[in-house]
DNA sequence: TATCTGTTATATATTTAGTATAACAAACAT
DNA sequence: ATGTTTGTTATACTAAATATATAACAGATA
């Protein structure tokens, strides 16, 4: 697996892993319908353990990124609830960006910013 | 004060704290030079402990939004490192937008969202 | 002098995060 | 059939983060 695991962030394990996986989603290092590693074995593969894994997979599942199968294990499928997103995005972003023109970013910076990023995903 | 804190969040009263103190500056309800209360104060005004005031206006102050002073208080004062809060920007919109790509939010869409919360900040 | 600032210190309770074992039922390979 | 692997659940524990409660200090101020 691509993920990498910083041990002195502040920011805590299991949210770590789910961000990267939504990233390697996005940027189609995981595609729709390919497993990922089973909880165990994912622990094991980072060195952490079960339960941080199983934890971040059951909030995955709950937002829509997995199914949880006993059979397959955990399997990429998004459920996609657009309106719903969107609000969420509002939410987040009204912080990022009220800090970004605090510092006297501009619109059309952060703009420029979104366009950045959005170009490391999959077209 | 206009600061509201929504005590069954998950997210924690110092960051909530935090996060309106910031969204006030950039919608210019705390304007550069102006007096915030002080912790005892506003923490009385809140119904918190004083601390958890304190812990928020010592991060405000060490990234560069308030400058402490014994006579005056806390003062807005904004400090700007601009690459900095650029990079800082870059790296939590990375994963807020992987989110929305991955539900099938466009750049288009996103950008429009950007345009929607400047304009709630001052011109 | 009395009061208000931020600041620091100590102690404590609560919650969250992470680990450690263990067990269960469903699915599956041999 | 047997043994293994899946997610899932339960329990117990440690450590860290969060929030509260008092108390005290030095500098500034009225």
């Amino acid at each position: 697996m691509f993920v990498e695991i910083d041990f002195n962030s502040d920011e805590a394990i299991y949210l770590q892993l789910c961000n990267q996986i939504i990233y390697g989603i996005a940027t189609s290092q995981l595609q729709e319908g390919e497993n990922l590693p089973s909880v165990r074995e994912l622990a094991e593969n980072i060195g952490i353990n079960m339960h941080t894994v199983n934890k971040a997979y059951s909030i995955l599942k709950q937002e829509g990124y997995l199914k949880l199968d006993r059979r397959k294990g955990a399997v990429i499928a998004i459920d996609i609830n657009k309106l719903q997103a969107k609000n969420e995005m509002r939410d987040e972003m009204r912080y990022v960006l009220a800090k970004a023109f605090c510092k006297n970013i501009s619109c059309e910076e952060a703009k420029d910013i979104v366009n950045e990023i959005f170009n490391e995903f999959a077209k």
